[in-house]
DNA sequence: AATGGGACCAACCGCGGTTCA
DNA sequence: GTGAACCGCGGTTGGTCCCAT
């Protein structure tokens, strides 16, 4: 037979909020078999509910670990930088917060976060003034194409290169002004080894490595593993430089 | 007390990438 | 190799609560 079985019976399944008793149902079920295999999980558990409206049931609202109430002004300032960084990627930026959700953290943003950079002035999407004008010598330059190829930072995510003038802050309460550059290296030490500079592509300076636009892998062997390795420290997910 | 509007948030929908038969 | 289903994600919706009038 080719192909898989059909997910759910959808003319069966119960839709919109969740009842104590199937709550209930869903924990104990997690708690004795575990997380995964959402789709044969409905019928085990009896629940009539579609595995896919049971992984988010589990994953936003019943999860053990996750952590209820109000953000705090550090979770604040970390979604607004990563947000900075990584656009509307919701569930990298829940990631960096231990206990909260991909959901969450979207609706914190939408309700909360949006309107207190609006009301400071800052263009929530672009982290930049409201008021600041479009020069004409701006360049923007879109990653949309590139990134969406990787599966990774989507649309939204973009920045804007001024011809390398350095602007004054304009909030100096909340440093949004961000620059991408791929991590530093010691001058010496990258022109060791037979003379050889070490480059990264534009894919690994994002983090993309092993991607099939990372042109390191037409270098040599040993370059390519040394310069892509540190590039995919970039943004400091694997370093915390973000913490 | 009634009601209208805004805020909040859980849940759904649809899509793209991945996995499996 | 192919197509169907699974999985996870981001965007959106709709119900509920709260507050001002």
């Amino acid at each position: 037979m080719m192909g898989r079985s059909p997910c759910c019976e959808k003319a069966h399944t119960n839709k919109g909020a969740w009842t104590k008793e199937e709550d209930d149902r869903l924990i104990a079920h997690i708690r004795a078999h575990g997380e995964g295999c959402w789709r044969s999980l409905p019928k085990a558990a009896g629940l009539l509910r579609c595995g896919k409206s049971c992984r988010l049931r589990w994953i936003n609202y019943l999860r053990p670990d996750l952590k209820r109430g109000n953000f705090t002004e550090e979770e604040d300032q970390l979604i607004i930088k990563l947000h900075s960084l990584l656009g509307n990627k919701w569930s990298l930026i829940a990631g960096r917060l231990p206990g909260r959700t991909d959901n969450e953290i979207k609706n914190y943003w939408n309700t909360h976060i949006r309107r207190q950079l609006l009301s400071r002035g800052i263009d929530p999407a672009s982290h930049r003034p409201l008021s600041e004008p479009v020069a004409a010598d701006v360049t923007t330059i879109s990653f949309a194409a590139v990134v969406k190829e990787e599966g990774m930072i989507g649309g939204g995510f973009g920045f804007k290169e001024e011809n390398h003038q350095i602007k004054e802050e304009r909030c100096p309460d909340l440093n949004l002004e961000l620059r991408i550059s791929p991590p530093y290296q010691d001058p010496s030490e990258t022109l060791k080894s037979e003379g050889r500079r070490t480059t990264l592509c534009f894919s690994c300076s994002l983090g993309l490595q092993n991607s099939k636009n990372c042109s390191c892998s037409s270098n040599s062997s040993n370059s390519s593993s040394s310069s892509c390795s540190s590039g995919s420290d970039f943004l400091g997910f694997k370093s915390g430089v973000l913490d």
